[in-house]
RNA sequence: GCGAAAGUGGCGGAAUUGGCAGACGCACCAGACUUAGGAUCUGGCGGGUAAAACCGUGAGGGUUCGAGUCCCUCCUUUCGCACCA
């Protein structure tokens, strides 16, 4: 049966134009079908084939309902790194699961009285769809979904095993509070200091007990691996870096005059401490009541400073408040030389950072210097430039802080330069007993627990008699009860079903009171892609075998906005697995890519703004293929994408174009063939062909570079455009057999395998038109010929003065002597030397000539 | 305030190392084919000119035979951090 007769089969009774035509919706539903009969194709093989493993992963989505442009961008990006490392022969895990527990479920259970568990559940499948429907390309036989009990059920192993390690602890703590939501919030879901939800309703603080990770015992860890990941962008890495914010410094101890009074202050300056003239307490530092005492008036300033450090904080306006404080009535001893300091509590002290309490050095510190100026308390310069001779600071130059410079006025400490000093200090202090080296981060440990109930259970039990129990390992998992009813009462919905609430305590048998937070869902996130390796095991939370081949992951793909939270617990969460002995790597993720957002009209896609763009309107309209490789057209990946429709409408038509093409000359090939007509010579004679199988060459080498080098997907879309259009214009030749019928074949076998990547369904319908019948995925990527792809005549101008003057046709590779004479011979240059002498001539070989004349 | 990235036609963007600025696409204009066109094909398309010259990559300086690219000063936008002692 020839080519032709089968196609006719597929494709009825249709003329030869119609069939040219492009068809989308008809396409790719007829792919769509048949790949949903093949569930195993994007299986990877297991975890002991010989093969070299690629894991592209990218970031799980919230399955808030619908996919958003945004989602689209950033998994077109992956899949066509996916199917790329498939056809370049590697074994290629490429993933998909959902982030699926979380506040919005409660709040739409909330207003549509539908419970969390279904509304999620709904969202999953209906957000799968449009992902089948897209053609990504998941092996949906490892999809993870954090909402079932075969998943969180680990959380709480996990939460288990850091509870033994000391890495789970529970303590009171701060907490956002919104009084409509009647629950705890999230940092991020305070915005201007009111609730995400409630605009008007100002976000209340609350001390609550809550459980924390010892996130903290892994800040140097932290730390020092970020030099590591060189994969990563350096403004994720900085980020990360500021977040830790490690800085080393020394505790030093004052005695407060008169009192048993101790407040240990935290400083990186020690080398200033004779400069010191007073000491500053946060508000809510613990000895400043026991200073003030009763006296009503300070109290009465105290809590003003409360009040309003607390409304700067939700606000996000802190530093940008005006420093003022008071003077508490007590004296603090300067350790160093004895000296009394007035003790003041100012709005600019941070109780959550370093001890609450600093040394004011006003002199050398642009607030403490501030501060003094307002209350008129003595400056001491302490620190001199090097060259202080000449440049002794005036009152104008200070606060002066340079780390560069000389000790006066300190004793026996005068003249050390302030880095030695530093040392000899801080030694001082260790050997008097008042003080250590110490090192502070910003970094603070993780609160996990969530007023909700749409979480994972923590495994843990009140005992009246024993205290905190956790729930052994075997009654695993604590289920999510079902049958709850949502409402805006305040606490944890879960405590309020007694069957969920009342349990026995696992070690004396009594009454005992289980948790009813839930943990925060940054815990579900934090590990879901060692899952990914073998997501049905029953016995444990991880695959350590899988886990030992597949990972690091190879390239992780997903927003910026994730850049800390998400990538620090994973991070985290990789070095404790490590520890339990789980897993041997210490990193997770050996690439990451951060991909732009996707912007319509200058701003960002928002339902208030009025500008989305449905991802299902945009496939029903002009076809997955078309949406996904404008999105990865319209701009470099990892900028922001302006989406505009007649762009879409654009790629469409480029595709029509390729469909146009292909099924054409498939056709002429199929007749010529059947009339023993057009033999190939087996080599390339016309000039014609010779231009476009050097075009071919020229696309596979920057498209095959792009996807190893800048992934810049855009340029490579814009040379695939460019071969199209050479094809087209050769149609006459490529219809006259001047090309021979091998060559054009060949050609446009590569053509649709450079799509395959971008374009899944109309390149596996043109692959078929072709008469190929193997999977384009395992099909491999064809390689280029850098001799095919050479110029062989190259057109240069030639400039006189930097001014394009002329142009010449050479020979590539024509030695720069050679090049130089063609030039100087040009007619055009020959007239305009006229009359000139000419000082120098440059040849830039390939490239081209400038004759510097005067 | 600190840090990072970016600024190129009417628009999205190209120019990987200092070497023809504006690839590719959109929009627009003219034409061809057509009963029709939101299909397809051909040509044009930074400003300027009859054509040239000339001008042109946020602004101003500099280095160089040559600068979108390197250096200095400044402006604008976006993002991140922000009383971190």
């Amino acid at each position: 049966m020839s080519k032709q007769e089968k196609t006719e089969v597929l494709s009825a009774p249709e003329q030869p134009r119609d069939r040219e035509r492009y068809e989308a919706q008809r396409i790719e539903q007829k792919w769509f079908d048949r790949w949903q009969e093949q569930p195993e194709m994007y299986r990877a093989e297991p975890a002991t084939s010989a093969r070299k493993k690629y894991y592209v992963l990218e970031m799980l989505p919230y399955p808030s309902g619908a996919l958003h442009m945004g989602h689209v961008r950033n998994y077109s990006i992956g899949d066509a790194l996916a199917r790329f490392m498939w056809m370049k022969g590697y074994n290629v895990l490429h993933p998909m699961g959902w982030d699926a527990f979380g506040l919005p479920a409660e709040n739409a259970a909330l207003k549509n009285n539908t419970p969390p568990r279904e509304w999620t559940l709904n969202n999953v499948e209906n957000m799968k769809r449009q992902m089948k429907r897209l053609g990504f390309s998941y092996d949906w036989n490892t999809e993870v979904t954090t909402c079932l009990p075969d998943y969180y059920r680990w959380n709480q192993w996990f939460f288990l095993k850091f509870y033994e390690r000391g890495l789970a602890y529970r303590r009171k703590s701060k907490v956002n509070w919104c009084p409509e939501c009647a629950t705890v919030l999230a940092n991020e879901q305070v915005v201007n200091g009111c609730c995400w939800r409630h605009e008007e309703t100002q976000v209340e603080q609350r001390d609550l007990e809550q459980w924390f990770f010892r996130i903290t015992d892994y800040a140097e860890e932290l730390l020092r691996d970020i030099e590591k990941l060189e994969g990563w962008p350096e403004k994720v890495r900085t980020m990360q870096r500021n977040w830790i914010g490690r800085s080393e410094g020394a505790q030093v101890e004052f005695r407060v005059a008169d009192s048993e009074e101790k407040i240990t202050v935290f400083t990186t300056r020690i080398d200033t401490i004779f400069g010191a003239t007073s000491l500053q307490l946060a508000p809510e530092h613990p000895a400043v009541s026991r200073l003030i005492g009763n006296d009503p008036e300070l109290l009465t300033k105290l809590d003003a400073i409360v009040d309003e450090q607390r409304r700067a904080r939700e606000a996000g306006t802190i530093g940008e408040t005006e420093k003022h404080g008071f003077f508490t009535g007590a004296y603090a001893i300067n350790p160093f030389n004895q000296e009394k300091l007035p003790i003041w509590v100012a709005n600019y002290i941070l109780m959550e950072y370093g001890t609450g309490a600093i040394m004011s050095v006003p002199a050398h510190d642009e607030r403490d210097y501030e501060f003094a100026k307002k209350y008129d308390i003595e400056i001491r310069i302490v620190i001199l430039p090097r060259r202080h001779e000449e440049s002794r600071p005036e009152e104008a130059t200070l606060p002066y802080t340079a780390m560069d410079s000389l000790l006066i006025n300190s004793s026996e400490f005068s003249g050390l330069g302030n880095q030695e000093a530093i040392q000899k200090m801080t030694r001082h202090a260790e050997e008097k007993g008042f003080g250590k080296g110490t090192v502070t981060y910003r970094l603070r440990d993780w609160g996990i627990s969530r007023q909700r109930y749409w979480g994972t259970p923590i495994p843990m039990l009140y005992c009246e008699k024993c205290g905190i129990v956790p729930v052994p390992e075997k009654d695993l998992p604590v289920l999510l009860p079902d049958n709850i009813e949502i409402t805006q009462q305040g606490g944890s919905p879960l405590a309020r079903v007694p069957e969920f609430v009342n349990a026995k305590c696992p070690k004396c048998g009594g009454k005992a009171r289980r948790e009813t937070d839930t943990m925060d869902t940054f815990v579900d996130s934090s590990w879901y892609f060692y899952r990914y390796t073998n997501a049905k095991l029953a016995t444990a939370a991880i695959d350590s075998k899988a886990v030992s081949y597949w990972f690091p992951i190879d390239q992780y793909i997903g927003g910026v906005e994730h850049a800390i939270l998400h990538l620090i617990y994973s991070r985290f969460w990789t070095k404790v697995m490590r520890d339990l002995g789980l897993i041997k790597n210490s990193e997770p993720v050996e690439r990451l890519f951060t991909q732009g957002m996707v912007i319509k009209n200058g701003a960002k896609m928002s339902k208030s703004k009025g500008n989305v763009v449905s991802p299902d309107d945009m496939v029903g309209r002009y076809g997955a293929d078309s949406t996904r490789v404008y999105a990865l057209f319209a701009a470099p990946p990892d900028r922001d994408l302006d989406w505009q429709e007649n762009g879409v409408e654009g790629v469409s038509r480029f595709l029509a174009k390729v469909h146009r093409l292909v099924t054409r000359y498939a056709a002429l090939q199929n007749a010529k063939s059947a009339a023993g007509d057009g033999r190939p010579s087996g080599r390339v004679s016309s000039s014609v062909a010779r231009d476009l199988e050097r075009k071919l060459h020229q696309t596979l080498r920057r498209v095959s570079t792009d996807f190893e080098g800048r992934w810049h997907f855009n340029t490579s879309i814009a040379a695939i455009m460019e071969l199209v259009n050479a094809i087209s214009a050769a149609d006459s030749q490529i219809v006259s057999g001047e090309v021979s019928p091998q060559q054009v074949r060949l050609m446009l076998r590569d053509l649709v395998l450079m799509l395959a990547p971008f374009a899944p369904y109309i390149s596996s319908e043109l692959w078929e038109n072709l008469g190929e019948r193997s999977q384009l995925l395992r099909e491999s990527w064809p390689k280029f010929d850098p001799e095919l792809a050479r110029e062989e005549e190259i057109e240069i101008p030639i400039q006189i003065n930097g001014k394009n003057r002329s142009r010449i046709i050479v020979p590539a590779g024509l030695p720069e002597a050679d090049v130089q004479a063609r030039a100087l011979a040009d007619e055009k240059i020959h007239a305009l030397l006229e009359g000139k002498s000419v000082v120098k001539v440059i040849v830039v070989p390939d490239k081209l000539v400038n004759i510097v004349a005067r």
